[in-house]
DNA sequence: ACATTAGTTCGATAGTTATTGAACTATCGA
DNA sequence: TCGATAGTTCAATAACTATCGAACTAATGT
């Protein structure tokens, strides 16, 4: 179980991939759209690798190495779609985390 | 803002170091003594840093070291009482956490 | 004043992580 | 099938972090 919480806090603990987590969070911030709408969705609520790429102006490899961390500690979510990969941040570690931290606050 | 994050999770991106902030948690859980009982509460309810010393087989200076990197995240309180000095857990940073993580969640 | 115990700071070293260029795989459109 | 675009993997290097011994400071009791 710690191992989980440290995979988290080393995953965001370095300054680029904490900056990439919350661009992913917000850039999917509307991603329940009407989904009758889907183009809306795939401009404005979808997040691919490039945009990190071209966001932060690091090299490929880089981002490819911060994603693999963020994907290895279960924060995001990645998934092909033709040429590109979309990111999306996953739930179920943050509500793990806000259990660890309201924990060690109501004990 | 994130300056501020970002310090928190480096401070608990090591092994070592998050083992021992949960320490420090567990054992000033009790912290909240009747101020009557006051041995009980040094006996039971305390940590120093010579316990954690012992606790996790660290030379002085390592324990030293990873204590300022908490106490700089401003995640733990030291302060001296005679020959000892006394670790406690600060809320603060803990309920920012929080609020970091359940603002993502209920974005 | 001195010896003892508690802890820190400093400097060195080993181990880990970040960053990148170059070479690769994957998908698509012509 | 070929060329272009998107992204990964690999190997090397640079930057950072963990660990510790040795020398220090702080408080205490004698």
């Amino acid at each position: 179980m710690n191992e989980k919480l440290l995979k988290t806090f080393s995953a965001l603990s370095n300054n680029q991939r904490l900056a990439i987590f919350q661009k992913i969070c917000e850039k999917t911030h509307c991603c329940f759209y009407d989904s009758t709408d889907a183009e809306f969705s795939i401009d404005m609520c979808s997040c691919n690798v490039g945009e990190i790429t071209s966001t932060f102006e690091l090299a490929p490899a880089t981002v490819s190495h911060h994603l693999k961390e963020l994907k290895n500690a279960g924060l995001i979510n990645m998934q092909r779609k033709g040429k590109f990969i979309y990111l999306t941040p996953l739930q179920q570690p943050l509500e793990e985390l806000n259990l660890f931290f309201s924990g060690i606050l109501n004990q």
